[in-house]
DNA sequence: CTCACGATTAGA
DNA sequence: CTAATCGTGAGA
């Protein structure tokens, strides 16, 4: 994909993410990814947004990138979140990427996630929810402000495109937000098994 | 320096 | 439902 696809509208882009494949090309090897559930922080104007009214702290500095940054920090002490940075350079918007469906590069993925002996029902959690995907996936606080243009980490179009059901809903874990937890900006595959919740 | 707080997850 | 777990950043 190439830089124009990030400049443009942060919703959109959550939706036009929809479907294609995320690339990690590691030490340790290749992993690839179909994204399914993604979610948009819209930046200054937006409460649940790292950047609301316009906060720049040291963690966040990546996200002020231009689009087509990674953007990564630690949750709880414990998880990674990967967001795709979208729009201009110092416009702090991006897609988080909430879940994706395991496509090359399982075996590497059930090492990372620790699940080694995993088969049916637990191939589902290899990917299921932000922090999992960054540990199946093998992305860390190292990979935050690396260009998606690049050849390390990037993403791809489908060899075959799809017409996909595409729901929206409310974003998750967002209580601290007052009046932004109730705008509909999470964006998910309907009926794909491996979004994070199935709830609304 | 102190300390409250997560864009989560696994497990009871 | 809650505990786990720790870097960050706001404030003293």
């Amino acid at each position: 994909m190439d830089r124009s696809f990030y400049l443009k509208d942060t919703l959109q882009i959550a939706k036009d993410l929809l479907g294609k494949y995320l690339v990690h090309e590691s030490s340790e090897g290749r992993t690839v990814g179909r994204i399914v559930e993604t979610e948009g922080y819209l930046g200054v104007e937006d409460p649940a947004s790292h950047a609301y009214e316009g906060k720049r702290t040291e963690r966040t500095e990546d996200q002020y990138r231009s689009g087509g940054h990674a953007y990564v920090y630690l949750i709880y002490g414990m998880y990674h979140c990967f967001n795709v940075v979208t729009r201009g350079e110092d416009e702090p918007e991006s897609v988080f990427v909430r879940a994706l469906e395991p496509i090359e590069g399982k075996e590497l993925m059930k090492e990372r996630r620790g699940l080694k002996e995993a088969s049916g029902k637990k191939i589902l959690e290899l990917t299921d929810g932000p922090g999992k995907l960054c540990m199946a996936m093998g992305i860390d606080e190292e990979d935050s402000g690396k260009d998606l243009c690049g050849d390390e980490l990037y993403i791809v179009w489908p060899s075959r495109e799809e017409d996909l059901d595409i729901q929206t809903g409310k974003r998750i874990n967002i209580d601290y937000s007052r009046e932004a937890k109730k705008w509909p900006w999470r964006y998910y595959i309907e009926d794909n098994e491996y979004v994070s919740r199935k709830d609304r």
